[in-house]
DNA sequence: ACTCGCTATGTAAGCGCTTGCATTCAACTA
DNA sequence: TAGTTGAATGCAAGCGCTTACATAGCGAGT
């Protein structure tokens, strides 16, 4: 790309002798060109290795197929299996993908919105519903099309395409009580600037208050490491009354806790049983194995990206297709006791 | 950006009443603007949320502060480590990253490479040495800057940061010896188009010759799934003479090997010993914790990122700062027994 | 033979930005 | 006072591509 300047539509114009025009054509829409033509403009273009100029083409057509999704982390397997879905429908449509990650900073999502966007993106598709002020009317006063997954609200005013974290917090909180546990403790990740750490502890919450008989110990928040998950533990084993059961805001935070919990000698799940959240290899691995609430990551990437496409492709209307709830399911394996 | 067309620097240029070229002197470099003016120009720029547009820039610079990276896959830790540092770095230099994804098919990979130059990439990162002649022509022809990680050779014509996979290969197949094993097996990566499996096993194999009381009694290659690998265990284990260890050229076949053991009641060092390759997270949480082998992945995307951005300031000097090889660790934890 | 209606191609404008060069103007210097 | 300098700004070309419009060429219908 630098050096030996690169290969223009110029270049082949001179080698084939016909106009950039023809070639242009001939490469976006084939059959406005003759046969003859065709054969000698294809031939020149894969002797030369000719791509296109992004930008060029991004000018004069004023839009880039590209979309950017931005995530809160790439550490974390929780998104891959979402964005690779996510990557494979677009693919098929000829649609690039830019991926930024936020690191759960609101202000690194907006710098990174501002990036993706500069950088071309036709869309976006973000996680969660809540940002700051700015961030939102940012997005709308360039009425940049988008889709927010991993969240789902009825009173959502943009596209989402998820689950309802508190539903589902509710759902894995009454499963636990129904096992006949009834002195709980959670530890959620970190909720500042993130809703779904949020609403789950909120549906967890929600089911505490419908079982009058349960009582919530606790709720520590940590980050999302196997160290802090560990602290937390920690703390709530401080108190004199001892939790039976731990619902964890994710995998990553339950496995730290039972890593823990092993350590210190506490028997999973008969001294103590334990919960995850979303599902990801590593809820497989541990012994006991997770039992946990499973994310339906690939169908989200999937309806994420055919929302935004045919966002982009129609236009956004008020209709109801840009709001698609999916659900979760409790998976049972063997971090939870039946007391 | 679509609908109410965004706004360009003419827009900035009518309201400030100064022409575009200082408009974008003041974005690029402010010191050449008077004070007063640039004031007036910045609040400007903030009210409309103005970007500058990428095509345009990149079709006027002949350059885009963009640099891709190419792994295989997404949907597996193993790169998601460095690929964070990588992108860290980058951005510390105000580049973005586009990344692509090749499902370990070097057509894809191939496809990938095209589009991120064609998206306007200044520099690659792509993972491995080995790839088909049309696709090492194609680099070479467009002198695309770019650099390999996950692999080190003295020989590589490319900029390269990573480890020697052979080396590696070797030192934990000596490893397993030393603790006394002598019937060993293999549980690999598909070879076919990927140089690190392939090399991890040649070491395998380096280590079985120079001791000669070892013997090899399989080697199956697998995908990078549990399910292949516990297959591949299954085959392993028809045969009359059994291994006591197995060396799997990931974690997540060490895992699935792992994991069909217990399923089948094979205790775990003391029946069979496993080890890993990489050390993702996984390795840690298994039981009972994988002995396996540490790749520098966060040194080797820092580096890499700073290699390539070195090669796209300074042009392709033949300068030794363009290949750096890093050490892989063994980490011993509980899967290889002491016989 | 003449026009009509195609199809295949060329012409040229313009997308938004950067940048070399030209211009202006004010502050010095001699 | 005239001349010199340098800082601040404007002018305009050009980056590579697409596309509306113009043109050319050709067979068919009259």
């Amino acid at each position: 790309m630098r050096g030996t300047s690169r290969t223009s539509l110029e270049d082949i114009a001179k080698i084939t002798g016909v106009s950039t025009a023809t070639i242009s054509r001939c490469i976006n829409s084939p059959h406005k060109v003759a046969e003859p033509t065709r054969k000698r403009i294809q031939k020149a273009v894969e002797d030369l290795g000719y791509m296109p100029h992004f930008g060029g083409r991004a000018l004069a057509r004023n839009r880039t197929n590209t979309i950017g999704a931005i995530i809160p982390t790439m550490d974390n397997a929780m998104f891959a299996g979402g964005l690779q879905a996510f990557q494979d429908v677009l693919s098929l449509s000829g649609v690039t993908l830019l991926v930024g990650s936020s690191n759960y900073d609101p202000n690194q999502e907006f710098e990174q919105i501002r990036t993706l966007l500069s950088q071309g993106a036709d869309g976006l598709m973000l996680i969660g519903e809540e940002r700051p002020a700015k961030t939102r009317k940012f997005l709308k006063q360039h009425s940049v099309p988008h889709v927010l997954a991993w969240c789902y609200s009825d009173a959502s005013t943009s596209a989402v395409v998820g689950f309802d974290n508190r539903k589902s917090g509710r759902a894995i909180a009454t499963h636990v009580i129904n096992q006949g546990h009834t002195k709980l403790a959670v530890v959620a990740g970190i909720r500042h600037g993130n809703d779904r750490a949020e609403n789950r502890i909120n549906g967890i919450e929600d089911a505490i208050a419908e079982n009058p008989s349960s009582t919530l110990l606790g709720i520590e928040e940590a980050k999302y490491s196997f160290e802090s998950a560990a602290t937390a533990l920690d703390y709530l084993l401080k108190s004199p009354c001892r939790p039976t059961a731990i619902i964890c805001g994710s995998d990553v935070l339950a496995v730290g806790v039972l890593l823990r919990a092993h350590s210190l000698g506490i028997k999973v799940p008969d001294d103590l049983s334990i919960t995850g959240f979303d599902d990801i290899t590593l809820a497989q691995v541990t012994s006991p194995s997770l039992t946990t609430v499973r994310i339906p990551q690939k169908a989200m990437g999937r309806q994420a990206a055919n929302v935004l496409l045919n966002i982009l492709a129609e236009g956004e209307k008020p209709g109801q297709l840009n709001r698609i709830e999916l659900e979760t399911t409790i998976i049972d394996r063997g971090t939870l006791a039946r007391l």
